[in-house]
DNA sequence: CGCGCGGCTTGATGTTTATCAAGCGACGCA
DNA sequence: TGCGTCGCTTGATAAACATCAAGCCGCGCG
Protein backbone atom coordinates (compact mmCIF):
# COMPACT_ATOMS: atom_id res chain seq x y z
CA UNK A 1 0.00 0.00 0.00
CA UNK A 2 1.50 3.57 -0.93
CA UNK A 3 1.85 5.69 2.75
CA UNK A 4 -0.35 8.70 1.62
CA UNK A 5 -3.32 5.48 0.71
CA UNK A 6 -3.06 4.95 5.05
CA UNK A 7 -5.27 7.54 6.50
CA UNK A 8 -7.54 7.35 3.07
CA UNK A 9 -7.93 3.20 4.14
CA UNK A 10 -8.25 3.96 8.25
CA UNK A 11 -11.26 6.45 7.22
CA UNK A 12 -12.88 3.44 6.57
CA UNK A 13 -15.58 2.62 8.89
CA UNK A 14 -14.16 -0.68 8.93
CA UNK A 15 -10.93 0.48 10.22
CA UNK A 16 -11.49 3.50 12.20
CA UNK A 17 -11.38 2.32 15.75
CA UNK A 18 -9.17 -0.43 15.36
CA UNK A 19 -5.53 -0.31 17.15
CA UNK A 20 -2.56 0.48 15.28
CA UNK A 21 -1.48 -3.43 15.67
CA UNK A 22 -4.62 -4.89 14.20
CA UNK A 23 -4.37 -2.42 11.18
CA UNK A 24 -0.85 -3.51 10.54
CA UNK A 25 -1.68 -7.17 11.07
CA UNK A 26 -4.40 -6.81 8.62
CA UNK A 27 -3.01 -4.55 5.81
CA UNK A 28 0.36 -6.57 6.07
CA UNK A 29 -0.17 -8.54 3.56
CA UNK A 30 -2.35 -6.60 1.20
CA UNK A 31 -0.96 -5.94 -2.33
CA UNK A 32 -2.08 -2.76 -4.38
CA UNK A 33 -3.29 -3.72 -8.11
CA UNK A 34 -4.24 -1.24 -10.95
CA UNK A 35 -6.89 -2.68 -13.01
CA UNK A 36 -7.65 -0.77 -16.99
CA UNK A 37 -11.48 0.32 -17.21
CA UNK A 38 -13.81 -2.69 -18.13
CA UNK A 39 -12.41 -5.38 -16.65
CA UNK A 40 -13.80 -8.09 -14.90
CA UNK A 41 -12.74 -8.46 -11.88
CA UNK A 42 -14.79 -11.00 -10.13
CA UNK A 43 -17.46 -13.69 -12.00
CA UNK A 44 -20.75 -14.45 -9.77
CA UNK A 45 -19.59 -17.55 -8.22
CA UNK A 46 -16.34 -17.11 -8.17
CA UNK A 47 -14.15 -17.95 -5.02
CA UNK A 48 -13.64 -15.06 -2.94
CA UNK A 49 -10.02 -14.84 -1.28
CA UNK A 50 -9.75 -10.82 -0.73
CA UNK A 51 -11.75 -8.32 0.40
CA UNK A 52 -11.75 -5.66 -2.52
CA UNK A 53 -10.65 -1.76 -1.69
CA UNK A 54 -11.35 0.87 -4.02
CA UNK A 55 -9.00 3.50 -4.16
CA UNK A 56 -9.30 5.14 -7.24
CA UNK A 57 -11.79 4.98 -10.17
CA UNK A 58 -15.38 3.46 -10.57
CA UNK A 59 -16.74 -0.55 -9.85
CA UNK A 60 -19.94 -2.08 -10.54
CA UNK A 61 -21.47 -4.65 -8.56
CA UNK A 62 -23.75 -6.69 -10.98
CA UNK A 63 -25.99 -9.78 -10.91
CA UNK A 64 -26.61 -12.04 -14.01
CA UNK A 65 -29.54 -14.13 -14.61
CA UNK A 66 -30.64 -15.57 -18.06
CA UNK A 67 -28.77 -13.57 -19.98
CA UNK A 68 -29.79 -10.23 -18.53
CA UNK A 69 -27.81 -8.43 -16.03
CA UNK A 70 -28.45 -5.79 -13.60
CA UNK A 71 -26.31 -3.38 -11.90
CA UNK A 72 -26.69 -3.85 -7.98
CA UNK A 73 -24.52 -0.62 -7.28
CA UNK A 74 -21.58 1.56 -8.29
CA UNK A 75 -19.20 1.99 -5.87
CA UNK A 76 -16.84 4.95 -5.71
CA UNK A 77 -13.72 5.79 -3.62
CA UNK A 78 -12.81 4.85 -0.81
CA UNK A 79 -15.39 1.37 -0.70
CA UNK A 80 -14.93 -1.86 0.25
CA UNK A 81 -16.73 -4.54 -1.68
CA UNK A 82 -17.40 -8.19 -1.02
CA UNK A 83 -16.99 -8.08 2.75
CA UNK A 84 -19.71 -10.42 3.38
CA UNK A 85 -18.21 -13.33 1.25
CA UNK A 86 -15.04 -12.63 2.97
CA UNK A 87 -16.21 -12.92 6.07
CA UNK A 88 -18.00 -16.45 5.28
CA UNK A 89 -15.81 -17.83 3.01
CA UNK A 90 -18.00 -17.94 0.91
CA UNK A 91 -18.43 -17.58 -2.81
CA UNK A 92 -19.57 -14.47 -4.68
CA UNK A 93 -23.06 -13.87 -4.77
CA UNK A 94 -21.89 -10.62 -7.32
CA UNK A 95 -20.05 -9.78 -10.20
CA UNK A 96 -17.27 -6.47 -9.96
CA UNK A 97 -16.16 -4.99 -13.06
CA UNK A 98 -13.82 -1.83 -13.52
CA UNK A 99 -15.46 1.01 -15.19
CA UNK A 100 -12.98 2.94 -15.10
CA UNK A 101 -9.19 2.41 -14.39
CA UNK A 102 -8.74 1.44 -10.77
CA UNK A 103 -6.59 1.30 -7.92
CA UNK A 104 -7.86 -1.18 -5.77
CA UNK A 105 -6.05 -2.85 -2.32
CA UNK A 106 -6.29 -6.76 -1.95
CA UNK A 107 -6.64 -7.56 1.56
CA UNK A 108 -6.21 -11.52 2.72
CA UNK A 109 -9.40 -12.93 3.47
CA UNK A 110 -7.50 -15.40 5.91
CA UNK A 111 -6.26 -12.61 7.39
CA UNK A 112 -9.72 -10.51 7.76
CA UNK A 113 -11.37 -13.88 9.66
CA UNK A 114 -8.00 -14.28 11.59
CA UNK A 115 -8.05 -10.78 12.58
CA UNK A 116 -11.86 -10.93 14.02
CA UNK A 117 -10.91 -13.53 15.96
CA UNK A 118 -7.97 -11.76 18.02
CA UNK A 119 -9.25 -8.37 17.94
CA UNK A 120 -12.93 -7.99 19.29
CA UNK A 121 -12.60 -4.52 18.19
CA UNK A 122 -11.98 -5.01 14.84
CA UNK A 123 -14.94 -7.77 15.14
CA UNK A 124 -17.48 -5.07 15.74
CA UNK A 125 -15.82 -3.13 13.23
CA UNK A 126 -16.37 -5.63 10.58
CA UNK A 127 -20.09 -6.21 11.50
CA UNK A 128 -20.86 -2.54 11.87
CA UNK A 129 -20.22 -2.31 7.96
CA UNK A 130 -21.66 -5.22 7.18
CA UNK A 131 -24.78 -3.88 9.04
CA UNK A 132 -24.30 -0.67 6.64
CA UNK A 133 -24.34 -2.59 4.10
CA UNK A 134 -27.29 -4.70 4.69
CA UNK A 135 -29.41 -1.04 5.52
CA UNK A 136 -28.06 -0.15 2.29
CA UNK A 137 -29.26 -3.19 0.21
CA UNK A 138 -32.56 -2.52 2.32
CA UNK A 139 -33.25 0.91 1.23
CA UNK A 140 -32.28 -0.07 -2.50
CA UNK A 141 -35.15 -2.68 -2.25
CA UNK A 142 -38.21 -0.28 -1.52
CA UNK A 143 -37.02 2.14 -3.64
CA UNK A 144 -36.69 -0.51 -6.26
CA UNK A 145 -39.91 -2.23 -5.47
CA UNK A 146 -41.81 0.98 -4.41
CA UNK A 147 -41.22 3.65 -6.57
CA UNK A 148 -41.62 4.09 -10.15
CA UNK A 149 -38.82 4.89 -12.79
CA UNK A 150 -39.95 8.63 -12.44
CA UNK A 151 -39.67 8.43 -9.09
CA UNK A 152 -36.08 6.61 -8.71
CA UNK A 153 -34.92 9.34 -10.70
CA UNK A 154 -36.34 12.06 -9.20
CA UNK A 155 -34.36 10.46 -6.05
CA UNK A 156 -31.29 9.85 -7.21
CA UNK A 157 -30.73 13.47 -8.46
CA UNK A 158 -32.04 14.76 -5.02
CA UNK A 159 -29.72 12.81 -2.84
CA UNK A 160 -27.01 13.20 -5.66
CA UNK A 161 -27.68 17.11 -5.32
CA UNK A 162 -27.31 16.28 -1.47
CA UNK A 163 -23.92 14.47 -1.12
CA UNK A 164 -22.75 17.08 -3.63
CA UNK A 165 -23.07 20.34 -2.09
CA UNK A 166 -26.35 20.91 -2.30
CA UNK A 167 -25.65 23.18 -5.27
CA UNK A 168 -28.67 23.13 -7.74
CA UNK A 169 -25.69 22.59 -10.75
CA UNK A 170 -25.11 19.29 -10.29
CA UNK A 171 -23.01 16.92 -12.80
CA UNK A 172 -24.01 13.33 -13.24
CA UNK A 173 -21.04 10.75 -12.28
CA UNK A 174 -21.72 7.85 -14.34
CA UNK A 175 -22.83 7.42 -18.08
CA UNK A 176 -26.11 7.31 -18.78
CA UNK A 177 -26.19 4.09 -19.73
CA UNK A 178 -24.68 3.02 -16.53
CA UNK A 179 -27.33 5.04 -14.59
CA UNK A 180 -30.23 3.42 -16.24
CA UNK A 181 -28.80 0.24 -15.29
CA UNK A 182 -28.33 1.26 -11.67
CA UNK A 183 -32.13 2.36 -11.46
CA UNK A 184 -33.43 -0.44 -12.49
CA UNK A 185 -34.39 0.65 -16.52
CA UNK A 186 -33.58 0.75 -20.10
CA UNK A 187 -31.69 3.54 -21.13
CA UNK A 188 -34.43 4.19 -23.51
CA UNK A 189 -36.66 4.87 -20.28
CA UNK A 190 -34.13 6.55 -18.55
CA UNK A 191 -34.17 9.42 -21.19
CA UNK A 192 -37.74 9.97 -21.26
CA UNK A 193 -37.53 9.98 -17.70
CA UNK A 194 -35.32 13.18 -18.01
CA UNK A 195 -38.21 14.06 -20.94
CA UNK A 196 -40.87 13.98 -17.92
CA UNK A 197 -38.40 15.92 -15.01
CA UNK A 198 -38.06 18.79 -17.26
CA UNK A 199 -41.47 19.45 -16.58
CA UNK A 200 -40.47 19.54 -12.79
CA UNK A 201 -37.87 22.31 -13.48
CA UNK A 202 -34.67 19.82 -14.54
CA UNK A 203 -32.78 21.28 -17.14
CA UNK A 204 -30.10 18.35 -18.61
CA UNK A 205 -27.30 19.64 -20.99
CA UNK A 206 -25.19 16.32 -21.35
CA UNK A 207 -24.26 15.11 -17.92
CA UNK A 208 -24.94 18.56 -16.53
CA UNK A 209 -28.41 19.35 -14.63
CA UNK A 210 -29.43 22.42 -12.90
CA UNK A 211 -32.62 22.12 -10.51
CA UNK A 212 -34.69 24.71 -11.22
CA UNK A 213 -37.63 23.98 -9.36
CA UNK A 214 -36.50 22.41 -6.37
CA UNK A 215 -40.04 22.19 -4.47
CA UNK A 216 -41.69 21.08 -7.35
CA UNK A 217 -38.99 18.54 -7.90
CA UNK A 218 -39.26 17.27 -4.24
CA UNK A 219 -43.15 16.83 -4.50
CA UNK A 220 -42.76 14.50 -7.06
CA UNK A 221 -39.91 12.67 -5.47
CA UNK A 222 -40.84 12.59 -2.12
CA UNK A 223 -37.37 11.85 -0.48
CA UNK A 224 -37.14 9.34 2.61
CA UNK A 225 -34.78 9.06 5.24
CA UNK A 226 -35.60 5.56 5.16
CA UNK A 227 -34.87 4.79 2.04
CA UNK A 228 -32.73 7.91 0.54
CA UNK A 229 -29.83 8.45 2.62
CA UNK A 230 -28.76 12.16 2.09
CA UNK A 231 -25.64 12.10 4.45
CA UNK A 232 -22.69 13.75 2.79
CA UNK A 233 -19.65 11.62 2.44
CA UNK A 234 -17.58 11.36 5.14
CA UNK A 235 -14.30 12.89 5.53
CA UNK A 236 -11.30 11.90 6.08
CA UNK A 237 -11.15 12.30 10.11
CA UNK A 238 -13.88 13.26 12.30
CA UNK A 239 -15.36 13.03 15.82
CA UNK A 240 -16.33 8.91 16.58
CA UNK A 241 -19.67 9.67 18.04
CA UNK A 242 -21.31 11.19 14.89
CA UNK A 243 -19.11 9.27 12.68
CA UNK A 244 -20.75 5.63 14.06
CA UNK A 245 -23.77 5.49 12.53
CA UNK A 246 -24.02 7.02 9.57
CA UNK A 247 -20.58 6.42 7.84
CA UNK A 248 -21.14 2.77 8.27
CA UNK A 249 -24.19 3.08 6.43
CA UNK A 250 -21.51 5.28 3.63
CA UNK A 251 -21.16 2.32 1.73
CA UNK A 252 -23.22 -0.26 0.48
CA UNK A 253 -21.52 -3.15 -0.87
CA UNK A 254 -20.84 -5.95 1.71
CA UNK A 255 -20.72 -8.63 -0.74
CA UNK B 1 -36.76 -17.86 28.15
CA UNK B 2 -38.59 -21.50 28.66
CA UNK B 3 -35.78 -23.86 29.49
CA UNK B 4 -37.36 -25.58 26.42
CA UNK B 5 -36.37 -22.67 24.35
CA UNK B 6 -32.73 -22.68 25.10
CA UNK B 7 -31.10 -25.12 22.66
CA UNK B 8 -33.39 -23.89 19.64
CA UNK B 9 -32.32 -20.22 20.73
CA UNK B 10 -28.69 -21.55 20.83
CA UNK B 11 -28.65 -23.71 17.15
CA UNK B 12 -29.07 -20.09 15.61
CA UNK B 13 -26.00 -19.19 13.61
CA UNK B 14 -25.69 -15.95 15.84
CA UNK B 15 -25.69 -18.26 19.18
CA UNK B 16 -24.18 -21.53 18.12
CA UNK B 17 -20.21 -21.57 18.70
CA UNK B 18 -20.82 -18.82 21.66
CA UNK B 19 -19.55 -19.82 24.75
CA UNK B 20 -21.94 -20.73 27.41
CA UNK B 21 -20.87 -17.99 30.16
CA UNK B 22 -21.32 -15.25 27.22
CA UNK B 23 -24.43 -16.87 26.16
CA UNK B 24 -26.00 -16.43 29.37
CA UNK B 25 -24.81 -12.76 29.71
CA UNK B 26 -26.28 -12.00 26.50
CA UNK B 27 -29.70 -13.44 27.27
CA UNK B 28 -29.84 -12.87 30.60
CA UNK B 29 -32.06 -10.14 30.63
CA UNK B 30 -34.28 -10.98 27.61
CA UNK B 31 -37.67 -11.86 28.35
CA UNK B 32 -40.19 -13.55 26.35
CA UNK B 33 -43.25 -11.76 24.99
CA UNK B 34 -46.50 -13.30 23.01
CA UNK B 35 -48.32 -11.04 20.75
CA UNK B 36 -51.97 -11.88 18.34
CA UNK B 37 -52.13 -11.86 15.04
CA UNK B 38 -51.91 -9.06 13.44
CA UNK B 39 -49.89 -6.86 15.72
CA UNK B 40 -47.56 -3.98 14.69
CA UNK B 41 -44.47 -4.97 16.60
CA UNK B 42 -41.87 -1.95 15.07
CA UNK B 43 -42.80 0.70 12.66
CA UNK B 44 -40.58 2.23 10.27
CA UNK B 45 -38.44 4.85 11.70
CA UNK B 46 -38.82 3.21 15.40
CA UNK B 47 -35.69 3.35 17.82
CA UNK B 48 -34.79 -0.13 18.30
CA UNK B 49 -33.95 -1.35 21.60
CA UNK B 50 -33.89 -5.40 21.52
CA UNK B 51 -32.81 -7.58 19.19
CA UNK B 52 -36.34 -10.42 17.72
CA UNK B 53 -35.95 -13.46 18.39
CA UNK B 54 -38.68 -15.44 16.68
CA UNK B 55 -39.77 -18.45 18.55
CA UNK B 56 -43.44 -19.40 17.04
CA UNK B 57 -45.60 -18.15 14.46
CA UNK B 58 -44.63 -15.70 11.61
CA UNK B 59 -43.67 -12.24 11.03
CA UNK B 60 -43.96 -9.89 8.00
CA UNK B 61 -40.87 -7.36 7.65
CA UNK B 62 -42.32 -4.26 5.54
CA UNK B 63 -41.14 -1.46 3.69
CA UNK B 64 -43.90 1.42 2.92
CA UNK B 65 -43.41 4.57 1.21
CA UNK B 66 -46.27 6.90 -0.38
CA UNK B 67 -49.06 4.86 1.15
CA UNK B 68 -47.38 2.26 -1.08
CA UNK B 69 -46.68 -1.16 1.36
CA UNK B 70 -44.72 -3.46 0.20
CA UNK B 71 -43.14 -7.05 2.04
CA UNK B 72 -39.36 -7.15 2.26
CA UNK B 73 -39.72 -11.02 3.88
CA UNK B 74 -41.85 -13.33 6.15
CA UNK B 75 -39.80 -15.06 8.97
CA UNK B 76 -40.52 -18.31 10.36
CA UNK B 77 -39.27 -19.92 13.67
CA UNK B 78 -36.42 -19.73 14.81
CA UNK B 79 -35.47 -16.12 13.18
CA UNK B 80 -34.04 -13.01 14.65
CA UNK B 81 -34.73 -9.86 13.28
CA UNK B 82 -33.37 -6.34 13.10
CA UNK B 83 -29.87 -7.30 14.12
CA UNK B 84 -28.26 -4.51 11.64
CA UNK B 85 -30.18 -2.14 13.66
CA UNK B 86 -28.97 -3.29 16.82
CA UNK B 87 -25.54 -3.34 16.23
CA UNK B 88 -25.81 0.08 14.70
CA UNK B 89 -27.93 1.38 17.50
CA UNK B 90 -29.43 2.98 14.57
CA UNK B 91 -33.54 3.16 13.91
CA UNK B 92 -35.57 0.51 12.28
CA UNK B 93 -35.87 0.65 8.35
CA UNK B 94 -38.60 -1.79 8.03
CA UNK B 95 -41.63 -2.34 9.89
CA UNK B 96 -42.54 -5.62 11.54
CA UNK B 97 -45.78 -7.08 11.86
CA UNK B 98 -46.71 -10.31 13.15
CA UNK B 99 -49.18 -12.27 10.84
CA UNK B 100 -50.15 -15.08 12.97
CA UNK B 101 -49.68 -15.07 17.04
CA UNK B 102 -46.04 -15.05 17.90
CA UNK B 103 -43.62 -16.01 20.66
CA UNK B 104 -40.77 -13.47 20.68
CA UNK B 105 -37.98 -13.04 22.60
CA UNK B 106 -36.42 -9.96 23.43
CA UNK B 107 -32.59 -9.53 23.98
CA UNK B 108 -31.32 -6.23 25.07
CA UNK B 109 -29.61 -4.73 21.97
CA UNK B 110 -27.17 -2.98 24.90
CA UNK B 111 -26.25 -6.47 25.82
CA UNK B 112 -25.72 -7.94 22.53
CA UNK B 113 -23.00 -4.66 21.88
CA UNK B 114 -21.75 -4.77 24.80
CA UNK B 115 -20.74 -8.45 24.89
CA UNK B 116 -19.25 -8.30 21.13
CA UNK B 117 -16.78 -5.76 22.77
CA UNK B 118 -16.36 -8.54 25.41
CA UNK B 119 -16.19 -12.08 23.61
CA UNK B 120 -14.62 -11.68 19.65
CA UNK B 121 -15.99 -15.20 19.18
CA UNK B 122 -19.35 -13.48 19.99
CA UNK B 123 -18.42 -10.48 17.45
CA UNK B 124 -17.38 -13.41 15.16
CA UNK B 125 -21.01 -14.79 15.27
CA UNK B 126 -23.07 -11.48 14.74
CA UNK B 127 -20.98 -10.18 11.65
CA UNK B 128 -21.18 -13.68 10.19
CA UNK B 129 -25.36 -13.71 11.02
CA UNK B 130 -25.53 -10.35 9.20
CA UNK B 131 -23.24 -11.52 6.57
CA UNK B 132 -25.52 -13.65 5.60
CA UNK B 133 -28.46 -11.60 6.23
CA UNK B 134 -26.99 -9.15 3.55
CA UNK B 135 -26.75 -12.19 1.03
CA UNK B 136 -30.16 -12.99 1.24
CA UNK B 137 -30.70 -9.10 0.43
CA UNK B 138 -28.56 -9.62 -2.78
CA UNK B 139 -30.61 -12.68 -3.66
CA UNK B 140 -33.92 -10.85 -3.09
CA UNK B 141 -32.76 -8.11 -5.60
CA UNK B 142 -31.20 -10.22 -8.28
CA UNK B 143 -34.72 -12.10 -7.55
CA UNK B 144 -36.84 -8.92 -7.93
CA UNK B 145 -34.88 -7.03 -10.90
CA UNK B 146 -33.91 -9.93 -12.90
CA UNK B 147 -37.32 -12.14 -13.16
CA UNK B 148 -40.90 -11.53 -14.31
CA UNK B 149 -43.57 -12.03 -11.73
CA UNK B 150 -44.50 -15.80 -13.27
CA UNK B 151 -40.92 -16.71 -12.85
CA UNK B 152 -40.56 -15.50 -9.46
CA UNK B 153 -43.75 -17.56 -8.50
CA UNK B 154 -42.45 -20.59 -10.73
CA UNK B 155 -38.52 -20.16 -8.25
CA UNK B 156 -40.50 -19.52 -5.16
CA UNK B 157 -42.29 -22.75 -5.76
CA UNK B 158 -39.58 -24.98 -6.61
CA UNK B 159 -37.65 -23.25 -3.50
CA UNK B 160 -40.54 -24.54 -1.21
CA UNK B 161 -40.28 -27.79 -2.52
CA UNK B 162 -36.48 -28.48 -1.92
CA UNK B 163 -36.45 -26.65 1.39
CA UNK B 164 -40.21 -29.03 2.71
CA UNK B 165 -38.29 -32.64 1.26
CA UNK B 166 -38.98 -32.61 -2.53
CA UNK B 167 -42.29 -33.53 -2.60
CA UNK B 168 -44.22 -32.65 -5.08
CA UNK B 169 -46.96 -32.54 -3.00
CA UNK B 170 -46.70 -28.58 -1.48
CA UNK B 171 -48.80 -26.83 0.83
CA UNK B 172 -48.19 -22.97 1.32
CA UNK B 173 -47.46 -21.46 4.83
CA UNK B 174 -49.03 -18.07 3.99
CA UNK B 175 -51.82 -16.89 2.33
CA UNK B 176 -51.90 -16.10 -0.99
CA UNK B 177 -52.43 -11.82 -1.03
CA UNK B 178 -49.19 -12.67 1.40
CA UNK B 179 -47.78 -14.85 -1.20
CA UNK B 180 -48.28 -11.87 -3.69
CA UNK B 181 -47.29 -8.60 -1.75
CA UNK B 182 -43.53 -11.32 -1.11
CA UNK B 183 -43.22 -12.07 -4.50
CA UNK B 184 -43.81 -8.29 -5.50
CA UNK B 185 -46.93 -8.66 -6.99
CA UNK B 186 -50.74 -7.87 -6.98
CA UNK B 187 -53.10 -10.49 -5.73
CA UNK B 188 -54.64 -10.50 -9.14
CA UNK B 189 -51.55 -11.04 -10.67
CA UNK B 190 -50.79 -13.59 -8.57
CA UNK B 191 -53.74 -15.67 -9.46
CA UNK B 192 -52.78 -15.05 -12.89
CA UNK B 193 -49.35 -16.26 -12.62
CA UNK B 194 -51.14 -19.75 -10.86
CA UNK B 195 -53.10 -20.19 -14.17
CA UNK B 196 -50.02 -19.20 -16.14
CA UNK B 197 -47.98 -22.54 -14.48
CA UNK B 198 -50.88 -24.89 -15.05
CA UNK B 199 -49.48 -25.00 -18.28
CA UNK B 200 -46.07 -26.24 -16.57
CA UNK B 201 -47.88 -28.72 -14.71
CA UNK B 202 -49.04 -27.07 -11.42
CA UNK B 203 -51.96 -27.92 -10.30
CA UNK B 204 -53.47 -25.39 -7.22
CA UNK B 205 -56.49 -26.23 -4.93
CA UNK B 206 -56.42 -24.06 -2.69
CA UNK B 207 -52.72 -23.82 -0.54
CA UNK B 208 -52.06 -27.38 -1.73
CA UNK B 209 -49.91 -27.66 -5.26
CA UNK B 210 -49.01 -30.64 -7.19
CA UNK B 211 -46.26 -30.50 -9.39
CA UNK B 212 -46.91 -32.90 -12.02
CA UNK B 213 -43.64 -31.82 -14.83
CA UNK B 214 -40.96 -30.94 -12.92
CA UNK B 215 -38.78 -30.87 -15.77
CA UNK B 216 -41.30 -28.11 -17.26
CA UNK B 217 -41.90 -26.29 -14.48
CA UNK B 218 -37.56 -26.30 -14.03
CA UNK B 219 -37.14 -25.04 -17.76
CA UNK B 220 -39.54 -22.15 -17.18
CA UNK B 221 -37.91 -20.91 -13.31
CA UNK B 222 -34.14 -21.82 -14.38
CA UNK B 223 -33.55 -21.84 -10.72
CA UNK B 224 -29.74 -20.46 -10.35
CA UNK B 225 -27.99 -21.08 -6.79
CA UNK B 226 -26.85 -17.62 -6.96
CA UNK B 227 -30.46 -16.46 -6.33
CA UNK B 228 -31.93 -19.25 -4.97
CA UNK B 229 -31.09 -20.65 -1.65
CA UNK B 230 -32.51 -24.38 -2.05
CA UNK B 231 -30.08 -24.95 1.31
CA UNK B 232 -32.74 -27.30 3.90
CA UNK B 233 -33.59 -25.33 6.61
CA UNK B 234 -31.08 -26.07 9.64
CA UNK B 235 -31.80 -29.07 11.86
CA UNK B 236 -30.88 -28.01 15.64
CA UNK B 237 -27.95 -29.70 15.79
CA UNK B 238 -24.99 -30.54 13.32
CA UNK B 239 -21.42 -30.83 12.53
CA UNK B 240 -19.75 -27.53 12.64
CA UNK B 241 -17.85 -27.26 9.22
CA UNK B 242 -20.99 -27.92 6.78
CA UNK B 243 -23.21 -25.88 8.98
CA UNK B 244 -21.18 -22.62 9.09
CA UNK B 245 -21.44 -21.76 5.53
CA UNK B 246 -25.00 -21.87 4.84
CA UNK B 247 -27.05 -21.96 8.04
CA UNK B 248 -25.74 -18.27 8.14
CA UNK B 249 -27.64 -17.54 5.74
CA UNK B 250 -30.66 -19.08 6.37
CA UNK B 251 -32.35 -16.29 7.28
CA UNK B 252 -32.51 -13.07 5.91
CA UNK B 253 -34.00 -10.41 8.46
CA UNK B 254 -30.83 -8.70 9.63
CA UNK B 255 -32.73 -5.54 10.00
C1' DC C 1 -11.89 16.32 -44.47
C1' DG C 2 -14.84 12.20 -44.58
C1' DC C 3 -15.92 8.19 -42.13
C1' DG C 4 -17.49 5.06 -38.72
C1' DC C 5 -18.50 4.26 -34.08
C1' DG C 6 -20.82 4.79 -29.73
C1' DG C 7 -23.83 7.11 -26.74
C1' DC C 8 -28.02 9.21 -26.64
C1' DT C 9 -32.67 10.38 -28.09
C1' DT C 10 -37.23 9.72 -30.28
C1' DG C 11 -41.08 7.25 -32.15
C1' DA C 12 -43.89 3.07 -32.90
C1' DT C 13 -45.25 -1.12 -31.01
C1' DG C 14 -45.74 -5.06 -27.80
C1' DT C 15 -45.40 -7.03 -23.18
C1' DT C 16 -45.90 -6.84 -18.39
C1' DT C 17 -48.10 -5.23 -14.52
C1' DA C 18 -51.48 -2.50 -11.93
C1' DT C 19 -56.11 -0.87 -11.31
C1' DC C 20 -61.02 -1.10 -11.31
C1' DA C 21 -65.09 -3.81 -11.17
C1' DA C 22 -67.74 -7.82 -10.56
C1' DG C 23 -68.71 -12.30 -8.88
C1' DC C 24 -67.84 -16.80 -6.55
C1' DG C 25 -67.46 -19.60 -2.47
C1' DA C 26 -66.07 -20.59 2.28
C1' DC C 27 -66.64 -19.14 6.83
C1' DG C 28 -68.33 -16.97 11.14
C1' DC C 29 -72.23 -15.46 13.33
C1' DA C 30 -76.82 -14.03 14.45
C1' DT D 1 -80.76 -20.99 8.01
C1' DG D 2 -79.70 -16.62 6.16
C1' DC D 3 -76.39 -12.99 5.72
C1' DG D 4 -72.28 -10.32 5.60
C1' DT D 5 -67.35 -10.53 5.34
C1' DC D 6 -63.20 -11.85 3.33
C1' DG D 7 -60.08 -14.17 0.37
C1' DC D 8 -59.69 -15.36 -4.10
C1' DT D 9 -60.56 -15.32 -9.04
C1' DT D 10 -61.74 -13.39 -13.62
C1' DG D 11 -62.40 -9.88 -17.03
C1' DA D 12 -61.82 -5.17 -18.94
C1' DT D 13 -59.00 -1.30 -19.10
C1' DA D 14 -55.04 1.66 -18.25
C1' DA D 15 -50.39 2.66 -16.91
C1' DA D 16 -45.59 1.44 -16.82
C1' DC D 17 -41.95 -0.50 -19.03
C1' DA D 18 -39.34 -3.05 -22.69
C1' DT D 19 -38.24 -3.74 -27.39
C1' DC D 20 -37.32 -2.61 -32.10
C1' DA D 21 -35.99 0.69 -35.40
C1' DA D 22 -34.23 4.88 -36.98
C1' DG D 23 -31.73 9.01 -36.66
C1' DC D 24 -28.76 12.65 -34.43
C1' DC D 25 -24.45 14.23 -32.75
C1' DG D 26 -19.84 14.41 -30.98
C1' DC D 27 -15.45 12.26 -31.36
C1' DG D 28 -11.46 9.73 -32.78
C1' DC D 29 -9.02 8.31 -36.74
C1' DG D 30 -7.47 7.28 -41.33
Amino acid sequence: MRSHDVPRVRALPMFMNVSEETFARVTGAAHLQKFPANTQLLLEGDNVDFLYVLLDGQVELQGTWNDKETTLTILRPVSTFILAAVVLDANALMGARTIERCDILMISGHSIRQNMAEDPLFGIAVARELAGCYRGLVRTIKNQKLRSGVERLANYILTLRAKTGASDLIHLPHEKRVLAALLGMTPENLSRAFATLQAYGVDVIGADLRICKLRDLERLAKPDPLIDNHAPPAPDIRAEADAEIWAAERIRAGG
